[in-house]
DNA sequence: AAACAATACCGTGAAATTACGGTACAGAAT
DNA sequence: ATTCTGTACCGTAATTTCACGGTATTGTTT
């Protein structure tokens, strides 16, 4: 065929969504759907078969290997594959970090079917997809933040920053989450401290929010 | 015609969802979807334009007007319209506020396509639908809690609670919700304890945990 | 009129959380 | 060799959170 249609695998563990969604893409001239999942593992398995899709459809809040975590494990290993993000929430720290992570569009899921549409093309064409909403978040967090550097650093969580995010979002005290990441206490107290600073909240109510929007914490 | 088909409204922020919904419950034979909204409030006004669908599909976590305040409101005003309930989540004690707010049956948004069908079905035919997972989490809460009475109680929440509750979620201190809600710091000590047994929880990102999941924060 | 429940409120004290201003050390960079 | 940087760690003190066991008021039931 001198045309090929554009493959697509989609990653969501909603599956009445994954679904819907498999039937509007099908319905695309210029793409398919060669592979539907519920979550990262399954979508690294799929890979490991041999599948090669040109764009992943990758839910931000999956269980077992979430959107951020299955993004990066995507783009280190097959660096070609175009990651698009489906998302509900939008917060602008984390926009950063996907975009660390080789993530070339965001669509949120109350936009409307005929930008998905739009979005895919300018995936498989440009390379890219990002809308208004997206860019005016990027814009004014740099017109916030003008020293690059630093910013691009409070942007990026380390493993155990994230494990610590997890635990926060229990009701553990300070103490037990110090005992079960083999820590004294007064790490943690840094973590939380350096997580406040970074992520822009002011208690650990704040830091459960944003481990909830973030895919961070599976609730 | 002698056999008219059974009609749908689907209440939604996700348009993405919506959407390939009503493809999907188009697709089926019994079912015809008369008309989709974003929220509560779009829902209320359909209505009173006099639009009569036989069933709501309800999601929980709407913006404007949530599921479980929609959910009331169409009990009062329109008691044949059978509301099934779209939620992400399915917190135990959740379910028996919302059965009491005249909810009909609870579908997850991870189950199968096949499900929907079942479940509209059903709601159709016998008046409800409840999955093997929910009346498993109905009855083991009652084995748990045998005096219904008082447990029935402690299910449903005050509408100074859930504003409690909604301040709970923020990084506002209990003193500053005290001041916002014209309560003494003491009174919101009383709710806060109040909410701790109700909900089963343990602390502060308890509570904003449970709100999230149960859409009574939006964020 | 007395008993009842529901709601707002209160005092105290222990425990947890948060803010602030530090040190120790390993690995990378120059 | 040494500065630089990131991570783990520490002490102190103020504030907030939480548990416990109460009272006052209002409206409802009987």
């Amino acid at each position: 065929m001198n045309n090929p249609k554009t493959k697509v695998i989609l990653a969501d563990d909603h599956m009445l969504l994954r679904d819907a969604l498999a039937n509007l893409i099908q319905s695309f001239d210029e793409f398919q759907v060669i592979g539907s999942v519920n979550h990262g593992h399954e979508l690294i398995r799929l890979l490991g078969e041999g599948l090669r899709p040109d764009i992943i459809l990758l839910d931000l809040n999956m269980p077992v290997l979430d959107g951020f975590e299955t993004a990066k494990w995507i783009h280190d290993h097959y660096p070609n594959i175009q990651i698009l993000i489906l998302t509900m929430y939008d917060s602008e720290i984390a926009l950063i970090r996907l975009l660390q992570a080789g993530v070339k569009g965001f669509l949120k899921k109350d936009t409307h079917p005929n930008e998905l549409r739009t979005a895919l093309k300018s995936v498989a064409n440009n390379g890219f997809y990002y809308s208004h909403d997206t860019t005016g978040k990027l814009a004014s967090l740099f017109q916030r933040h003008h020293d690059n550097q630093q910013f691009l650093e409070k942007a990026m969580l380390s493993e155990n920053e994230m494990e610590f995010l997890r635990h926060a979002s229990t009701d553990m005290t300070y103490k037990e989450i110090a005992s079960v990441m083999n820590l004294s206490p007064r790490a943690i107290d840094s973590y939380r401290d350096t997580l406040f600073d970074k992520l822009d909240v002011k208690s650990r109510v704040g830091l459960a929010i944003y481990a909830v929007k973030n895919g961070i914490v599976k609730i």
